[in-house]
DNA sequence: ATTCGAAATGTTATATTGTTTCAATGTTAG
DNA sequence: CTAACATTGAAACAATATAACATTTCGAAT
């Protein structure tokens, strides 16, 4: 079976990009398929345009290419195709960049931490349960009760690292 | 000594209030001076709205609480005062709800972890090193040199739960 | 196959958040 | 003082996101 679009956390130099994508839009349809959600032809599309850039894309971007096979499209299609991504967990939404990037893991809920380059503005996806007991463990000491959690964290990714300090 | 205005993450219900916001701005005034940085009226009533509204607060409302006092202001007005604050430590950003909170701490860098209370709409700031470091570890473990962390929680506060829940 | 209701999409307008640019004013150091 | 610099004023604009309502498409039930 093919590898997951996203075994490693970063993408690698030489990864397969074209069978990465086509990993994501599969599996997007299988759970689909078996959830009796409804794959159109929009949703299936931004999606795509999202995994192309495999990295955080803005929603007025992915409408400019959205209109370049459709003609004509408007906001609300892109930010409706999203926010169906979003709810099923075919996307994830970068708060801090206001952008979207393609989720490698489209399984249940999982709270993922991502690691965003400033230099390459790549997006790497952290899955560590361990992070993310943590933090409910110590919100809960405090009393608080946590629903949701949003972890972004700058910096710079192995590659772009090793280029500038050598 | 006047206890500090986020002793607790969240604020209780009977803190006082003004006080609170008293010692948030002494504190901002004092490490200005001893900084050589310029805390100007527009910085303080900045600082000001944000501290009395004790919750997130955008930046076009408090471009109306400005323009109450001063007739007219304009947003970069307030988005320059903003970055100052920011810059400074003085304020964060909740990155998810683009507002602003006031921070208690306004000692040098620190990781921040936001809590926020999806019902009442408040912010507790919870500065967890414990967080802040597996975060930091975790990260390094696959390449990953960070250099800021944007962690938002959120759900229910301990007063909001209770009344939920019973 | 037809029809009915719900879900999805189209379309226009608008709301919200944030930036660019350049002019004017104020502050500080030499 | 005055030259350099930081701060503020003001107008225009850019980027991000939603509201409201019309239309179409899809799928289930007849």
């Amino acid at each position: 079976m093919a590898s997951s679009p996203m075994d490693e956390t970063f993408p690698t130099r030489d990864h397969d990009h074209n069978s990465c994508i086509a990993d994501a839009i599969d599996a997007a349809e299988r759970e689909c398929r078996e959830r009796g959600l409804r794959f159109t032809e929009i949703r299936r599309r931004v999606l795509e345009i999202v995994w192309n850039r495999h990295a955080p894309t803005g929603a007025y971007d992915i409408l400019e290419e959205l209109r370049d096979d459709r003609g004509s499209a408007a906001p609300p299609t892109v930010y409706r195709a999203l926010d169906f991504l979003l709810e099923n967990g075919f996307v994830h939404k970068i708060e801090s960049l206001n952008a979207f990037v393609g989720c490698g893991r489209p399984d249940g809920d999982h709270a993922a931490q991502f690691l965003i380059c400033g230099k390459c503005r790549q997006v790497g996806e952290l899955d560590d349960p361990d992070i993310a007991r943590l933090i409910a463990r110590k919100a809960r000491s405090v009393g608080f009760d946590v629903s949701r959690q949003t972890i972004e964290i700058e910096g710079l990714c192995r590659h772009c690292a090793e280029a500038a300090y050598g």
